[in-house]
DNA sequence: CCGCGTCGATGAAACGTATCATCGGGCGCA
DNA sequence: TGCGCCCGATGATACGTTTCATCGACGCGG
C-alpha cells in the first residue's frame, strides 16, 4: 500500500505539504498542488483512514443497532437513518441484535472500540449498564422507540402503550371478547410495551379477556407458528381477536389460517398489525394495523445524535414521543363502528 | 481517554506486557494478569481499534453494498451475510446505492480508504471502472446477483434470464399474448437481465407482444405509479400479462388496480411477482413469482469473499450461479396448464 | 534601504497499538 | 556448583496521518 510519503517524495515535496493539500487545498501553490496531484494519480494513493481517526482521536462513523434487519419496518428506517447521515458526511455501520442482549452488548463494545461518532440504539433490549457505560463516556447515543427507557439519553419514539390500547379499543367496539396478543420475547421493550397497552385495554372493559401467545421471533414464519397453535385449539377457545407483534407476524398468523371455517378474518377473528409496512394494505385480507412513521425514526434519530456529538457540553436530552395512529382496514372491520 | 499507557503505570507494568495480555493472555504470569485486569477495569480502558488497524494494516470490517436497503430481500440478504461475518468475528458496514451509481462510486471510494477487509457488492450498479480498482488494488471482492458482469471476481448469482424467460413462458401458457415488464432503470444490471430474460421468452413465441414500463425505483410506491398508468390505458391497450420487477412493484401494481372491471388479476390481467418475499404467498391475491435463495446469497458471498481474504496468492474466480425457481400462485392462473 | 507581514513549504512530534529483539532470573540437569 | 534453557517482562520501533512551530523568500510601505 502507498503512503503519504511516497506520495511526498514523488511530488518532490514534505509529507505535511501534502497533507495541506489533502485537507486545505486553498494554501498550498498551484502548480505544487499539480504536482502532488499528478503523483497522487499515478501511485494510485489512498487515504489511510485508521492513520486519520487515529489522529483525529474519532471516526466520521455512526453506528445503527437494529433489533432485526429483516423486518422491512427496520430496513426503511436503516435507510432513512443513512440517507440522512450521508448527507452529514457520516459513515453508517449496522448491526442487528436479534432480540439478544448479550449480542447487542457485543456490538456496542465494538462500536466504542470503534470511537463511533454516535450510536443510534433501535433495538429494545439494551442494556442499563451498556446505557451507563455509553454515558460515563460520553458517547453521543440515541434511542428510538425506547420511550422512558433511560433518562441518560435522547430518543424518538412511539408511545406503543396507547398503539395497542387503542387496537385493544377498536377490537373490543367490533365485538370481539376474547383478545389474543401474539408476539415475544417480552424482554423486547417494544413487545412489553404493546402487551401492556393491550392489558389496559382489556381492563378498561370488564367482560373481555387477554392472553399472551408468545413468540420467539417476530418473523412471517413465527406468525405462522403461533396460527398452528391456535388452529389447533377447539373452536370456543380460540380468541375473536388478536393483535400481532407487528405486520409480519400477522401475515403469518393469516398463513396460517387459511380459509378454514371457523377461522376466517375478520368474521370469525378479527386481527391488527403494527407498524403499517407498504405491503398491509394489500394483504390477503387488507390488514388494520398501527403505523409507526419510519422516516421520521431516521431522520430525528441522526439529527439528534448529530447535534449532541457536535456540541460542546453536554445537551440537554430530548424525549420525542409520537403518537401512533391507528389505520383501520378490512381485518379488523366486522360491524359497523 | 484512557490509553493502554495508562493502564500499564496503574498496573506497575510495560506497555508491552499490557498488549500481551489483550492479544495472548495465556503467556502472561497469572498475578501480572491480575493487575492488569484490575487496572483495565479501574480505568475503564477500551482499545482504540483505529490504533490497532492502522498497525496491522488492515481492518477486520466486511462491506456491503445493497441496491436497496427498503427492499425486504436486501434487509434478509444484509441480515444472513451480518450473521456469517459475525460468525467470522468481522463487522459488517452497510451502505445502499439506490441504484446511483456514482453514490455507489463514492461509497466503494469510503471504503477503500476504510482499508475494509473484503467487499461485497448487490447493487447491479456497479461500474467497471470501480471493479478494476478493486482488482489492481487486491481488495477481496464479490458480486451478488451480477452474473457475468465480470470475470475479475468471484460472484454468486441467480441467472435471471431465466427467471423471467420461465415467468414470461408460464403467462404466454396462460393465455397472455400482449405482456407488459413493470421495472426499471436498465442501468441496473438485474432489471437489464430480467427484461432480456421477457423478451427471449416472447421471441420464441410468435404473435406475443412485449412491452416495457420502466420505473425510477422498485418499491410499493412505483408499482402503484406504473399500475395508474396502465389503469388510465383504453382497455384493449392494456396487457393481459404483468411481470414485476420485484415483489414491491408487484404488491404496488395490486394496489393500483384495485377490483375494477377490467383490471381483475389473474382474469383480466395475469402477474407474476420476483423474489418470492416472505409475504408475497399472502397477498391479495398470492402472488406468482420467481424465488431467489436470500439466505444463501447472503452466506455464500460471505465465504468467498472471506476465502479470498485469507488466502495468500490470487485464489481462481468462482461463478456460483443457481437456477431460479417459479412459484405459481393464484395470481397466473388462468387455466389448467 | 530596512523592517515587517504574508505566503508557502518544511520537518518534527504525537496519536495508540503490536511486534520483536533483548534481557534477567529461576530452575533443572549434569 | 555451573551451564543452558525457558518463561516472563521490557522497551524501542513502526504503522500513516495531521498539526504546529519554524523558516525562508518575497513584496510592500515607510
Amino acid at each position: 500500500m502507498v503512503s503519504i510519503r511516497e506520495v511526498a517524495e514523488r511530488a518532490g515535496v514534505s509529507v505535511g505539504t501534502v497533507s495541506k493539500h489533502l485537507n486545505t487545498p486553498h494554501r498550498v501553490a498551484p502548480d505544487t498542488a499539480e504536482r502532488i496531484r499528478r503523483a497522487i494519480e499515478d501511485l494510485g494513493y489512498v487515504r489511510n483512514e485508521a492513520a486519520r481517526q487515529l489522529r483525529a482521536g474519532q471516526s466520521n462513523t455512526l453506528a445503527f443497532v437494529a433489533l432485526e434487519l429483516r423486518n422491512p419496518f427496520f430496513g426503511e428506517v436503516a435507510h432513512a437513518v443513512e440517507r440522512r447521515a450521508a448527507e452529514s458526511g457520516l459513515f453508517l455501520v449496522l448491526a442487528s441484535s436479534d432480540g439478544d442482549p448479550v449480542r447487542e452488548s457485543q456490538y456496542i463494545d465494538m462500536f466504542v472500540q470503534q470511537r463511533v461518532r454516535g450510536l443510534i440504539l433501535a433495538s429494545g433490549t439494551t442494556r442499563d449498564a451498556d446505557l451507563e457505560l455509553l454515558a460515563a463516556r460520553d458517547i453521543p447515543t440515541v434511542l428510538v422507540d425506547a420511550y422512558g427507557a433511560s433518562d441518560l439519553f435522547s430518543s424518538v419514539s412511539v408511545d406503543d402503550v396507547v398503539g395497542t390500547r387503542r387496537a385493544v379499543t377498536h377490537l373490543i367496539e367490533q365485538g370481539c371478547r376474547s383478545i389474543a396478543f401474539v408476539g415475544g420475547p417480552d424482554t423486547v421493550r417494544q413487545i412489553a410495551e404493546r402487551i401492556e397497552g393491550a392489558r389496559q385495554a382489556v381492563e378498561a372493559h370488564p367482560g373481555v379477556r387477554l392472553e399472551v401467545l408468545p413468540t420467539e421471533e417476530r418473523t412471517v414464519a413465527a406468525g405462522h407458528h403461533a396460527g398452528d397453535v391456535i388452529v389447533a385449539r377447539r373452536a370456543r377457545e380460540r380468541p375473536d381477536g388478536i393483535v400481532a407483534a407487528n405486520d409480519s407476524v400477522a401475515v403469518g398468523l393469516v398463513q396460517s389460517f387459511g380459509d378454514r371455517p371457523g377461522l376466517r378474518i375478520p368474521s370469525d377473528i378479527a386481527l391488527v398489525g403494527y407498524d403499517d409496512m407498504e405491503f398491509a394494505a394489500t394483504t390477503l385480507v387488507p390488514l388494520t394495523t398501527v403505523r409507526r412513521p419510519r422516516d421520521m425514526f431516521g431522520r430525528t434519530a441522526v439529527d439528534l445524535v448529530r447535534d449532541q456529538a457536535e456540541a460542546e457540553g453536554r445537551l440537554p436530552v430530548r424525549s420525542i414521543v409520537i403518537q401512533p395512529e391507528l389505520v383501520v382496514r378490512a381485518s379488523s372491520l366486522r360491524r359497523r363502528g
